[in-house]
DNA sequence: CTAACGTTTGTCCAATCGGTCAAAAATTGC
DNA sequence: GCAATTTTTGACCGATTGGACAAACGTTAG
C-alpha cells in the first residue's frame, strides 16, 4: 500500500506550498469571491494554467488552506489544560491567541471572511471538530468555577469574549490603526492591548478595593 | 435655490430604499465583490436596467449604504456621556452595542465586510470621524479613572474589546451557533451574552473576595 | 385624445472570469 | 545522448459580469 496522499516530487511539493502561500495573501486581503486565479498566479510569480496544473480548481486551493487554517488556528485553545492556576492559565490563553492575530494575521482574516459568508464550507468543521474542542474546554473552565478558583459566568461566551477581542486586533486592524492615530498605533499596539486584557479579564473595571 | 440633493418623486424615494434594502441584505451576505447587481435586483423584485435607472453603478449602492451606516452604527457611541455611574454607563453601552448585533446584523456584517477588505471606501471616515468621536469618549474614560471611579487601564482598548465582543455576535453569528449547538443556540443567545459582558466588564473573573 | 414625462424592460456589448487543451520546454531516468 | 515524463505556456472557450441603449410602457396634465 502507498501512501494516502499522492504527493510526488520535491518540486510539486514547492510550488504547491508557493502557490498556498501566495493564496493566503489573496484570499485574505479579498476573500473568495474577490479573488482571481490570475491575482493568485501573478502573486506566486506563474501563469495562470501553471498554476492549474498544481490545483485544478480554485476552490481546492481554498480548501486546502481551510483545512491547514482549523488545526493551527485552535492549537492555542488545545494548549488549554487543567494544570496550574486558572487565571494565569486563561491569561496565557489569551496571550497565545494574541500573539496569533499579530504574527498570522492573514490567517485571521480567511477565517473571518469564511465565517462572515456563512461558513459554507467549514460548517460541518465547526459543528464537528470546533464544537467538540469547545465542549472539552468550557467542561474544564466550568470545573474551575465549581472550585470556586474563578468567579461563576458562562464558560462558552468567556471563550467567545477571548476570540472576539483576540482577533480583533487582527481582522479590523485598519480600524483599529485609524483610531489610535500615528503615534499609538505602531508596533507598541498589541503591548497595550495585551495589558488591556489580562486587566479585564482579571479584575474587570471596578476600581481596587 | 432647491434642495442640494436631487431626490425627485415620492415613487424614486421608495424604490430606492427598496434597492438599499435588498442590497443590504446581498452586500452583507455575499461582500461587494461577491454580490452582483443581478442579485440585488433579483431581490428587490425588479430588472437589472431598472434597478440602474435609480443607481446608476453598483458602487453608489455600496456608498449609498455605507454613509447611512457610520451615522446609525456609531449612535450607542455618541450616547455615552459624562452624566450617571460611569460602570453603569458603560454596561448600558455595551447593552445598547448588544442589541444593535442583534437586531442589525446586516450592517453589523456590512461594516466588518468593508474593513476586512481594508476599508478602501470609507477609510477617510475612519480617520476623521470616527477618530475624533473615539478620542472625545477616551477623554470622558480618562476622566473617570482619574477620578477612581473606575479602574485605570487603556480607555482605547477598553472600547475595542466592547466593539469586538458585542458586533462578533453579529459577525459570527454562525459559529456562535454551531459551537452553541441546537439547545443554547438560540434566542436565548443574547441575553447570556449580555450578562455575561456585564459581569466581565464589571469584575473580571477573580473569584467574589 | 394626445403630447410630455417618468418608468420599465429586452437586447446587446466589452471585459473578466474559471477553466481547457495541445503543444512547447524543461527535467529526469537510463 | 535520447526517450519518457513532468512542467510551463499561449491560445482559446463558454459563462458571468457591470453597464449602455433604445424602444416600449405607463401616467398625467392640458
Amino acid at each position: 500500500m502507498e501512501a494516502p496522499v499522492p504527493r510526488r516530487t520535491r518540486i510539486q511539493q514547492e510550488k504547491r506550498e508557493l502557490i498556498l502561500e501566495a493564496a493566503l495573501d489573496v484570499f485574505a486581503a479579498n476573500g473568495f469571491r474577490g479573488s482571481t486565479i490570475d491575482q493568485i498566479a501573478e502573486a506566486a510569480g506563474m501563469s495562470k494554467p501553471n498554476l492549474l496544473y498544481y490545483f485544478r480548481r480554485k476552490e481546492d486551493i481554498h480548501e486546502t488552506l481551510m483545512q491547514r487554517l482549523l488545526d493551527t488556528w485552535l492549537a492555542p485553545l488545545r494548549e488549554l489544560d487543567d494544570v496550574g492556576d486558572p487565571i494565569t492559565e486563561l491569561k496565557s490563553y489569551v496571550r497565545r491567541k494574541l500573539e496569533m492575530a499579530r504574527d498570522f494575521p492573514r490567517q485571521s482574516r480567511l477565517f473571518a471572511n469564511e465565517i462572515l459568508q456563512g461558513a459554507p464550507r467549514i460548517m460541518p468543521m465547526l459543528e464537528g471538530e470546533l464544537k467538540s474542542l469547545v465542549d472539552e474546554k468550557a467542561a474544564i473552565i466550568t470545573g474551575w468555577m465549581h472550585a470556586g478558583k474563578i468567579a461563576g459566568t458562562d464558560p462558552y461566551h468567556l471563550i467567545f469574549a477571548i476570540w472576539a477581542t483576540t482577533q480583533h486586533y487582527a481582522d479590523f486592524d485598519v480600524q483599529v490603526r485609524a483610531v489610535l492615530g500615528p503615534d499609538r498605533g505602531g508596533d507598541g499596539r498589541f503591548e497595550d492591548a495585551a495589558r488591556f486584557l489580562e486587566q479585564l479579564i482579571v479584575n474587570g473595571l471596578t476600581p481596587a478595593r
